[in-house]
DNA sequence: CGTAGAATTGACCGCGGTCAAGTCGCGTGG
DNA sequence: CCACGCGACTTGACCGCGGTCAATTCTACG
């Protein structure tokens, strides 16, 4: 049981981090980024993880192929994309991580990442060990889901990428993914109209799998139907209804 | 402590079900099962724990949406096809799985299954309850990353099919999809190139992610180039390098 | 200024979806 | 026994979506 031992000390008192107490208790993003029906104890259970604190500047990886897997992460502040690389050189982006969402989950699978995290700003991150994992899996019943909780959540958000990707045309995906980060934004207290992409049209088109063109030509599509305003990486959504139409057209056949 | 009692017990001995003890360990398709690290006493812990088995028919289903979530599974004998049902009430297809392969690690996201999982032919499969896996999280240190691992590799699973979707032709899918299942098969100590596909045309195209007849049209040019022998769900691989070569053609821009 | 990268726009065309007809195997019933 | 229907699958003809190639604009940066 010494492994718990740690979760009975007092939040923020005789470690040399104390000033950094109650990380996730104090979190801004907790709502986001755990399950929700944590109870306010084994929050504060968190807390007692010395949960490291790393900063990653625009276009530096937070891990890359090969890398040792150490930990997973969760992101603070700034906007990352992952994906893998392919054996031809090429990187497929496979998620675009907002403030409160993780990182590193596909590691878990081994001891190397597969894949790749690059921040498209500067950004910040929650490091949780492995060893801290182990904790948590040790720990009061509470905590004892999370892990597998949020594994979870990640194959379902593979399988809805999945699912874009499958039955959608080009237009109709692009439509779902500025309704999917208006929504995430709305989340987390941002404004559901207003984005400004952070990734390029390069990342973009990678991740909605079409050519660089075409999303150019459909955000021109969108924009004459009226439902944007588009400049550069800024996205004004007008008709936020109106896209939500697009993605699910009434197909009969 | 008092989850870990049941892991000392010697395996099939005071229980009911004592002739059905050292599941585990007995099986012979541990190797695919579980991650290939495990140790000998490790295995021989997870006997201990009293794996229901459940018989499954020929398009019965092992769990449907909405349904409530109570275990995930492995399957013993026979074939599944799992994946998610959209709100325009058609089945879209994300897996397909084989003997000593698991079915059901979405639903850890939640209390409800979001998606379904279908017998191809007459099935039996392992089920591990929620209370199982809470123990499994308690037990030694190598059972604790065991869940984890597992759900990474299905994390993994799913980005191997996105790749697939995302870049490569129809062509170069059925190709693909052809080789995983002949290397799947190889895994289990059977032929590599003789394969009898369980799963219907509309199945494969769902999976896939194109349409019937470009599925049907494909096995015809494959087996035109002399790379497989068709007959309807029969399909022999003549030329497996050569259907490796189908996948990745070397494009060069 | 000159250069490079990011993004947009246009012209062309091929892959793969759509529609339709045809084949094969199989169970059902007259 | 064949007729019939049904579902699974195949094959062919057509065409539209989206990829390919190329030119242009615009901003950032040295």
């Amino acid at each position: 049981m010494s492994t718990l031992a740690m979760f009975h000390q007092v939040p923020g008192s005789h470690t040399a981090e104390a000033t950094e107490g109650a990380l996730c208790t104090n979190c801004h993003l907790k709502g986001i980024c755990l399950p929700v029906d944590l109870k306010r104890q084994d929050v504060q259970r968190l807390d007692a993880l010395k949960i490291d604190r790393r900063r990653v500047k625009e276009r530096q990886h937070l891990y890359q192929p090969s890398d040792e897997v150490r930990a997973i992460f969760a992101v603070r502040r700034g906007t990352f994309k992952s994906g893998r690389r392919r054996q031809d050189e090429t990187d497929h982006v496979t998620g675009f991580h907002l403030p409160g969402e993780l990182l590193g989950l596909d590691g878990l699978a081994g001891h190397e990442h597969i894949g790749f995290a690059t921040a498209l700003d500067d950004a910040e991150v929650c490091a949780i060990s492995h060893a801290q994992l182990t904790d948590l899996a040790s720990g009061t019943p509470g905590l004892q889901r999370v892990i597998p909780r949020l594994l979870g959540r990640e194959v379902v958000r593979q399988q809805e990428l999945l699912a874009l990707l499958r039955g959608k045309s080009v237009e109709e995906r692009l439509a779902a993914f500025l309704v999917d980060i208006s929504l995430r934004q709305q989340a987390r207290g941002c404004s559901p109209t207003e984005i400004h992409l952070q990734m390029s049209r390069a990342d973009l088109c990678s991740y909605l799998g079409m050519k660089l063109e075409t999303v150019s030509r459909m955000f021109t599509l969108l924009q004459r139907r009226g439902l944007l305003v588009v400049d550069k990486r800024h996205v004004q959504i007008v008709d936020l209804e109106g896209l939500k139409l697009v993605i699910d057209p009434v197909r009969m056949h």
